[in-house]
DNA sequence: TGTTTAATTCACATATTCATATTATGTATT
DNA sequence: AATACATAATATGAATATGTGAATTAAACA
């Protein structure tokens, strides 16, 4: 069997899956769009490889409740501030995190609302369901 | 400030986000609930990363139109048949997608859901927010 | 200025990941 | 059974990631 016909069956099924109500990729999009899909896969695998260890996931999952400074940080995840600090880098590389200076302590936030769009579902999946 | 005091700052500040209908952590999530998310820390990680590579990213994405087999997949990728092979191993010892034969070919379809869910996620952020 | 606290950076040792090559296994065909 | 083909499993080395402790920067304050 041809893989363009398959994709038409599994395209079948999508809608089947839609129907019931269940989360699908867009219909559309395994088709012209898998190309934006193999263009962007370096950048999105960057992005969860970013997220993708314990200790930044962790400190992005506080940070979603508002900024904390290091030390803060060193505290809730029991790690030395070198570790704690060099993950942070990690993360403001990667555009993740801000940091904002306040006298001698230094406050991160999240940048944006990306990985708490992700750890949403992480969140869903790894806390919820089981 | 307190941890706590800015804490309740940002549930204030996530209501706000909620009420513009920004995608937001569940507010309850960040107190106990916290607690699951560290307990289930390692697991979301290792999912994380299983899908945070540009190759396996692609097959689970090829994947979600519906069961390729490993020839097909090295075409789709334009990869080698071990590496294609090594990383569906990869995949299978993480439970994300099951092998069913057929004669000499073997078809791979995803095991459930959860790769979709963060991959819906993830075509959002980096295929078409730009 | 000297000291203390907060955070980053560096250098090193260890661990993990990855690509490649090689070997092994299962299935169909003859 | 013998062969060919598709896939899987293993081994090796290179590259990358990680945690640790020491050295470094920056701000506050006596």
């Amino acid at each position: 069997m041809s893989i363009e016909l398959r994709a038409i069956e599994a395209e079948t099924f999508q809608n089947v899956e839609e129907l019931m109500g269940l989360p699908v990729f867009d219909v559309n999009m395994c088709a012209e769009d898998m190309d934006k899909m193999a263009t962007n896969a370096m950048e999105a695998s960057n992005f969860l490889k970013a997220i993708s260890h314990e200790g930044r996931l962790m400190i992005l999952c506080h940070l979603a409740s508002g900024e904390k400074s290091v030390t803060e940080l060193e505290e809730l995840l029991s790690a030395r501030q070198a570790a704690v600090s060099q993950q942070l880098s990690r993360l403001r590389l990667e555009g993740l995190v801000s940091p904002r200076r306040d006298g001698k302590t230094i406050y991160y936030r999240l940048t944006d609302d990306r990985p708490k769009k992700i750890m949403e579902v992480v969140y869903d999946l790894f806390c919820l369901e089981k």
